[in-house]
Order: C-alpha cells, then sequence, then structure tokens
DNA sequence: TTGTAAGCGTTATCAT
DNA sequence: ATGATAACGCTTACAA
C-alpha cells in the first residue's frame, strides 16, 4: 500500500474549476447560475474546465450561503397503508424530476409531541416544503397551531381548511359506492369504519350517511375498525349473527376481505346472502374470491400535483388550483343484486 | 403593515449563544459536540442560553466543514412490492433512531446509466452511506462496478457477492413450502416464478429446484411472471388447460391470489383439483379465500439490521455479522393433502 | 479549561 | 462582462 493511499482526495472546488479555466471563481459561479451577463467563449472555456475535472457543485456549501437545501420533506404517518405508500412514491418522483431531493420522516406516534418535534427536524435539516401524509385529524390540528416556518401541503385532509390541502374526493367516492348499492336494492347497509381520527375515514363515512339519508334510508351506527383484514375478518364473525343488513361497504378493501372472510367462516355466501364493497382498488382487489367492488383511486396523481402545488408555494408563484380528483366506480362479483 | 415585517428574522448561531453566555463560540461548539474537558458551570450557562435562545446547530454549516451530513440514502428501484416497502420504513426508522436523515431515491428505470445517475446524485447530497433495495441483478452488477465512493448496503442480493448484503433467506423458504407441498403428497409441483433479473426470482427458484431434486421428483420449466396479480391470473387460466400437476408455488402472494382467481375462473377448486401456496404473508394472506399458506418473512427486522450494519461501516467499527434470517411457513387451506 | 484564527465551498455585493 | 472581497455558521487546529 502506498504511504498515500488512505488520503480521501478532496472534490474539486470553484477555484479550482476557475484556475484551470483562467478565470475567477466568481466567474464559475455565474455560469453555474446561469447567470445572463456572460460572454459565450468564457462560458466555453468554464464548462470545458468542469467537465474535464468532473465538478459537482457542493450543495452543502450552497446550502448554507442560501439558507435554501433544494430538499423536499415528507412527513408521513401512514405506515404501510397502500394509498398513501402510492403517493408516497410520486411525491418523490415529481420531485427527484424538479431538481428537489426527498427528505422521508415517518410518525410512529402521533402525538402533538412527537408531530412537532417531527416538524421541528425537517426544520432543521433546512427542508424548503414540506408534505404532509397524516390523515389523522390530531396531526393537522397540531400542525394548524404551531405556526410551521416553511410552506406545507397537508394530503388526505378535510377540503375547506386553512393549510393547503390535496386529496381525492373521499366523500363522492363513498357515495358512489353506496348508491351503488342502493340501486342494486340494498336497503339495509352498514358501514364498517376506518379509525375515528382519520379524516379519510371521516369522509368515508359521511359519503355513507349522505347517500342513505338522501334515499330516505335508514342508517345503522358504523362499526369503527383500524384498516386491517384482521379486524375486518373479526367484524365479520359478529355481524353474521345480526342479519338485518344486506350489505356492508367498508372504509378500505384491506378489511373488506378480512370481512368477507369472516362473513364466510360464518356460513354467508357473498354475495347471494350479503353484498360487501370495498375503496381503495388495492391490486389484489380484482382477483379475491368473490371479486371486490371498490372505489379507485388515482394516488399518484395527487402525489403529482402535491409537488405542483407545494413548489408553487415555494417559488412564490401563483398556487394552481385543482379541482378534487374524481374516483372511479369498480364494480365487481361481491356486490349482488337484491332483486 | 410595518415597514420591517418582511425581514425574515436570522436564526440565533453560535455566536449568539456565545456573546449571551459570555465565553467564545468556540466553547459553545464544544458543549455542542461533547467535549471531555469542560467546566460544569460554564456548559450550564451554555445549555441556559441555548435553550433561551432557542438555538439549532445549523445542519448545512456543519455538513459543509465536516463533509458529512448525518444522512442515509437509500435507493430503491421496488415500486409497491410489499417486502421492500416494509423494509423502507424500518430502516428509516432506525436511522432516524440513531439520529440520521434519511434521502430517498425511486429507480424507475433500471438501466445502468440511471443507476448510475442516482448513486452520483446521492453522492452529490453528501450521504454518509446508502441503502441498496433494488433486488435486480443488474441493478448490483453495476454497482459493483462503478465504485461508489462511500459505503453501502444491499437488500435482498444473493449471498457470497463482494458488498455487504442482507436478506431473509429465500432460498430456505422456498425450500420450506416446496418440502411442504412434497409430503402433502404431491409429485407435480410447477413454478410460477417472478422475473428473469430479480435476485429474489432466482433464489425462490433454486429452492424450488433443490426441493424438487432431493426428493427425486421431476422438475418443470418454470413459468417466469411479473410479480403482479393480474399475471397471475393469467397464468391460471392457461395452466388449468394443461392438468399434469397438483400443486403450484407462486414467487409471491400476489401472483397466488391471482393464479387461485384464474384456477377458479377455469372451473378448478382449491385445494381439491390443485394447491397454491405463495410467498411473503402480504397481510391479506390469511384471509383470501381459500386463506393461502404462504412463507413470513421478517421485513423490519431485516431493515433494523442493515441499518446497524451501514453505521458500522461509516464509523469504522467491527461490522455485526447477522444469520440470514429464517424465514416462517404458514400453512393454510390453500394446500391440501393429496393422499 | 478556554480563546483565537483559519478555512470548508459557495453566493452576494460592490467594484472595475 | 468580469473580478475582488466579504459573508454564511460551523469545526478543526493551535495557542494561551
Amino acid at each position: 500500500m502506498s504511504s498515500n493511499s488512505s488520503e480521501r482526495a478532496r472534490m474539486p472546488s470553484i477555484r479550482d474549476v476557475a484556475r484551470l479555466a483562467g478565470v475567477s471563481h466568481q466567474t464559475v459561479s455565474r455560469v453555474l447560475n446561469e447567470h445572463p451577463s456572460i460572454r459565450p467563449e468564457t462560458k466555453a472555456k468554464v464548462l470545458d474546465a468542469i467537465s474535464v475535472l468532473d465538478y459537482r457543485p457542493n450543495l452543502a456549501a450552497r446550502a448554507l450561503v442560501t439558507s435554501r437545501s433544494n430538499t423536499l420533506g415528507i412527513l408521513s404517518a401512514t405506515i404501510g397503508e397502500f394509498g398513501p405508500t402510492s403517493s408516497i412514491a410520486s411525491i418523490e418522483d415529481a420531485a427527484r424530476a424538479e431538481g428537489y431531493s426527498v427528505s422521508t420522516l415517518n410518525l410512529t406516534d402521533s402525538s402533538p409531541e412527537a408531530i412537532g418535534a417531527a416538524v421541528r427536524q425537517l426544520v432543521r435539516e433546512h427542508v424548503d416544503g414540506i408534505v404532509v401524509l397524516a390523515p389523522q385529524v390530531r396531526v393537522y390540528s397540531v400542525l394548524k397551531g404551531m405556526a410551521v416556518s416553511v410552506p406545507f401541503v397537508s394530503l388526505q385532509t378535510a377540503s375547506g381548511s386553512d393549510g393547503v390541502s390535496l386529496s381525492a374526493d373521499q366523500v363522492a367516492g363513498a357515495r358512489m359506492i353506496t348508491d351503488h348499492l342502493i340501486a342494486q336494492g340494498h336497503t339495509d347497509i352498514l358501514h364498517l369504519a376506518g379509525p375515528q381520527d382519520w379524516i379519510e375515514a371521516e369522509s368515508r363515512m359521511r359519503g355513507y350517511l349522505d347517500a342513505l339519508r338522501d334515499a330516505d334510508l335508514p342508517t345503522f351506527p358504523p362499526i369503527r375498525g383500524d384498516w386491517t383484514a384482521d379486524f375486518g375478518y373479526f367484524a365479520g364473525t359478529e355481524l353474521a349473527r345480526r342479519r338485518d343488513f344486506t350489505a356492508v361497504f367498508a372504509a378500505n378493501d384491506v378489511m373488506a376481505i378480512g370481512l368477507m372472510h369472516g362473513f364466510r367462516d360464518a356460513g354467508l355466501r357473498i354475495p347471494e346472502d350479503v353484498s360487501v364493497v370495498g375503496f381503495d382498488d388495492i391490486p389484489v382487489a380484482a382477483h379475491v374470491h368473490p371479486p371486490l367492488t371498490t372505489v379507485h383511486q388515482d394516488f399518484p396523481e395527487v402525489g403529482r400535483r402535491t409537488v405542483r402545488i407545494l413548489l408553487a408555494q415555494i417559488r412564490g408563484e401563483q398556487v394552481p388550483v385543482f379541482g378534487l380528483l374524481a374516483p372511479e366506480l369498480r364494480v365487481r362479483e361481491s356486490s349482488g343484486s337484491r332483486s
């Protein structure tokens, strides 16, 4: 081993480029930042030196002096949910496409303290903006109360609130699928809801209630679930005892699948004895037995729009206004007619 | 509006703290970095000033001078797969718990150029280490050839290769579940494999082949799938025509669910006419009809171990050696006996 | 135990 | 159109 082999080579700096190009380091900086007044031939010399040295700007130095990091933070509190996960992926892609890095932070605990700490951590990292994927009501209210010092956009948040927010139209989707059940002749429809604190759970429940009310049908107190298939199964075995309903709208597909399992184990046939519908259109929804009627959402598009809104805020541009994304009904065999 | 209202207040710096505490800024730095030789009362004064001013160190400045960012990069090429997604979440948590930020980068295109660009981007961001979740053989070989300048750990990679790698024991899991089928009396077992380029797909196929060979059973050329339920469905309807087998081992649960659907549509009963087993134990696996026999993997633990290994490399410590994680068989009704 | 000085690699400001 | 100089906020020397 040569004596100097352990010495980590210093990366070329803007001054090295300047020296090689025979200009000042400031001129190099101008080229880098596409300053208008620079002679083409000077620019060419600089670009040449840059490629010869394989120079890359030091992002930390740039962040220090500009106090911007070209990084977006993603604050999520949605461990393993299908929808948010899809949105996160598209947020990352969209952000990277615009030249932003992405720093993600998972919230395992949604106490106000934990939320505050998470936001502060992201701010400490100098993120230029934050995407909040924390569908819990509580998270959102904490955020409103804490005067976050960087722009942020909240997904899956009740419309009409203060922060800029965006999501597919949950209420409309829930209404749509409940109307579908009604159109099939069902008059006694239960709802297996999501956790109380979740904004989406509330929206889907409201859509369900609105649809029933407008059709002058009886409503039942919703059963509170936790999004999991295991809970759905449990609910199915319990519900099978009371037979005062002919259809159940589960607030997500995963619970719906568990629910069907529970019903089956209790001897109920789907859809002959009871119809089951879900929400989200997860990839296996079309392939379970029987195939699950559900509401399809375009999660990736939600992610892309989110980034566009956040970047507009950061850049001080006019923030684009999007209509809510329209969810689509996917009718399959799990919902049958009651004629 | 007051004339100064638009002036963004400067964050307090180490010098502001020093002034308030009546010490030099260097002393403050020492307190921050827990330097041993500092008088307790001086330290107290400094900590006091820090909390009064609500001072937070500027991470960009620190990164500039130390040329370390306290950030880990995650390079993933696994859009929406269940396993990797679970691992990513636990990697993030483990990294944050150790005081590291996490920068994620999704690879949408796994060409060598794209991989190279992704790694360079992460290096540009000064990540201290990279976790590679890119189960494609191709990605891994590119990585080996490009002399990445920061430590990296690769998940789901063939054991015995150069880079530090880690995953649950795919071969053993595949063997285990194939042996289960054999023990049930099956002698003609097909394999619906994953995409050719995926390391996990190869490992699971090898486990299948090994088990059949050791039992002196005939092997069939594996069918190449793409991990999706839709492909599984297609394969099911096709395979239903040839009846030279009594069981199929699908390389993941999602394909297995599609496969069962295809079989059902073709008039085959599961498990009476054909047994189906999967791999991964996704949350709905226990709740589809019939419940799916599969191999359970502890993805979160893989993530945690990965971070421990990567941090040890970064810190120049002894890198811990873990045995491969043992996957567990989950026997359910989709696999029946042939007695 | 503490303080002083220098420098990390950039952009911003003011010259020229 | 270009250059010189001064920050940005911190850590690493080295000195006292």
